[in-house]
DNA sequence: TAAAATACCGCACAAATAGGCAGTTGTCAA
DNA sequence: TTGACAACTGCCTATTTGTGCGGTATTTTA
């Protein structure tokens, strides 16, 4: 179906895609011709027709202004919420918890359930994650053997390594400086929130 | 200036920007009228007026469906591009360097130029920076002592710290398995493509 | 209480816009 | 060499769309 553009077609496919996110406005047939020096509407209906046919816009017949991308760049993203404080026993992405959300790509974080954490302290420096990074955690209560996962001790959130071990939970860092945190399974107050699956630092 | 909407400047406002969410594209001053039953695109100028007066849209005169959110709650992430080769010459941003793009939250990018580059390799391990990574760069040719750059020598881009001496450059990995890559200032090869700003990780 | 703002109607007009038909030229593959 | 496709010109039409002028009635503000 979708075959390789012409360039002819490529240059006027961006020309579309540029005017859509610098103007937020797709542009009319006029103006594309103006722009490529066509004097002739049916120039410019052409290829957009071409472009139709290769699956690469659709368009709204009568309509001004009515060409949309088809591979959209428009929604190519998610909202993922940050949570502020984690506390045992509340659900993690109660609306309470929200302390604020930002757009990913949707190709960077898997689908399910997604949200972002920020990291405090440096107990997992040597796995690349920082004092200050924000994690990428999806929801999950169990994990595989060596996973970097979020749990929740009481009142508080800790990421590190999971390793389940004969009736208990052995929580490595990624840090000389710091020792593992051994928890007995039973209790109540610990969880597993989820498993980090991406990363993001400002620097 | 920007005062409290009325009831029904609130309620055409929220249509233009459920129409720009849902079809991609700001409503026409008809379409508008239509929906709320007003037979005249003079009522529904008065209000765009009002809305314009109070600094909620902007309008582009003469243009079709030239509506504007002003306080543009659509547009909170950016698109990066992905750079893929770099050569020395050719611009970095070139369309043919592009490999892909994605989305990023605004408030994680500084504005300006920014793009997007795959780490290969590990020697900036040691500041947190992998094998696979994407750092966010931002265009510029000098950077500070120490910062973190994107330089490009031949046809090679890497990521080093930045350290400026007399009459050459010393590109300082973050992994004691290497050693400084020195560059003498004249050669023409050699730029600084710019500075890493921000890092995403796949896990 | 007067002025300003809000929220409408109705009509008219010009510009913007999409769409259509007929034809030309060059390229490339069957 | 024929035919499909690409990329155009030119001209015409119908519809869409923004804008302008002149109104009315009610509410809010100064």
């Amino acid at each position: 179906m979708s075959r390789e553009l012409t360039p002819r077609q490529r240059e006027i496919y961006d020309f579309i895609r540029d005017n859509i996110t610098t103007n937020h406005l797709p542009p009319t047939i006029r103006e594309i011709g103006e722009k490529f020096g066509m004097s002739s509407t049916n120039s410019v209906r052409d290829v957009l027709n071409a472009l139709q046919r290769k699956g690469f816009i659709k368009r709204r017949a009568g309509i001004s202004r009515g060409i949309e991308l088809t591979h959209s760049h428009t929604e190519e993203y998610r909202t993922i919420p940050l949570v502020g404080r984690i506390a045992a026993g509340a659900p993690i992405t109660a609306i309470e918890n929200i302390e604020d959300s930002f757009a990913v790509d949707k190709t960077f974080v898997p689908s399910g359930d997604i949200f972002a954490l920020r990291v405090q302290g440096d107990s997992m420096k040597d796995a690349g994650i920082y004092d200050g990074d924000f994690v990428m955690v999806k929801k999950q209560s169990s994990a595989d053997r060596g996973d970097i996962v979020v749990a929740v001790i009481g009142d508080e959130a800790t990421v590190k390594r999971f390793y389940p071990e004969k009736g208990r939970v052995r929580l490595e860092p990624e840090n000389p400086d710091y020792g593992p945190i051994i928890i007995e399974k039973k209790l109540p107050q610990f969880y597993i929130a989820g498993k980090v699956v991406g990363l993001m630092r400002r620097m």
